[in-house]
DNA sequence: TCGCGCATGTAAGTTGTTACATGATTTA
DNA sequence: TAAATCATGTAACAACTTACATGCGCGA
């Protein structure tokens, strides 16, 4: 329902080609909105056609050409008229979790390698909110309300990958009581 | 990916029926997995042509036989494979926080709205798992190994919602300035 | 009597994933 | 010289959402 809001708000605020907003996706957006390049891709071809994008093509030698997409104004009052929507929150499908209602199939020993890998990936993309904080986000009272705004979003993937880091502390305590009591 | 598994995972528990395994994953599973029951009924009939379930129909007078689902032998040994892989991370997607990412479309008074609204959606739903815990996993050194893993899926969605919430304070003092300074 | 809970589904449409496809340039 | 980055896409498939459809019993 929203790879296009999700579309219209990043080129909003600058305009970009689909492999820039690939990029975004996977980096600074990344606790924001996921999309492969090639939803992302026709997403862009479908929003033109739909009116809602301006499509400026940047030649280069010894590369494709980029397309630099820009917001139209109906891609701006598409945008303008969604935010003063209310939106729902996204769905909860985590295949870790599904993994402890597999009871007595589970495996203790390979659950707390796959946990201390977890805990691994949160703790990278901790560091790297953390960066982008301190090289963006590091003076928030002198900073206009749209980039605090881009932090607020910033601070939910951090307080978000901090919980993630706390219960995996929690689940590493329960699984070494299990392999201590019953190796 | 797997609603397959997460439906496994479930009739691993226990024989259920799609309306059960509906009521489930909206309450106790909540914040492990989600599905309509439109999808789950679906599910449910592909997975018994594939031999991974078994169905035993349990009439009823004045409403339509309940079907009560269990796994198969292949269904117990599909879900084992499964919990022996490793697992990838859900994606994320957030309307609200690509609202943050609107800038200057964005009005803060009612983004404060917004914001104020999921708290209290945030809230009721901590307290459903907090209820949860206190009723079933309120004794956690003389539980089963099956339950204290259930009891950390659900440890997750609390620390999730407490997250939320925190950064709902952060949100609201950050509105706050801005909603002062420029009234 | 109105809405909720029980209990099942079908159909159409949208969104997301995976596999395939190309090719030059820069960096290690 | 191998891998990563830049830069674009198409096609087939799987998963998810939304709308439609039925009907009884129970409690407020």
């Amino acid at each position: 329902m929203s790879l296009k809001y999700a579309v219209l708000a990043a080129l909003h605020e600058q305009p970009a080609t689909g492999y820039d907003l690939t990029r975004n996706f996977r980096t600074r957006m990344a606790n924001v909105w996921n999309a492969s390049h090639q939803q992302i891709y026709r997403e862009l071809a479908k929003m033109t056609e739909e009116g809602l994008l301006e499509v400026e093509e940047v030649p280069q030698e010894s590369r494709p050409d980029r397309k630099l997409y820009r917001l139209s104004d109906a891609g701006t009052a598409s945008l303008a008229t969604w935010l003063a929507e209310p939106q729902g929150r996204p769905p909860t499908r985590d295949p870790l979790l599904v993994k402890l209602f597999g009871g007595d199939l589970v495996d203790p020993a390979s659950l707390r390698e796959e946990i201390e890998r977890h805990r691994r990936n949160w703790q990278e993309e901790l560091g790297r909110y953390q960066d982008i904080e301190a090289e963006y986000f590091s003076k928030p009272e002198q900073v206009p309300f749209r980039f605090r705004l881009q932090h607020l979003a910033l601070r939910k993937g951090i307080l978000a990958m901090e919980a993630n880091l706390a219960w995996a502390d929690e689940v590493a305590g329960v699984l070494k009581d299990e392999l201590t009591s019953r190796p």
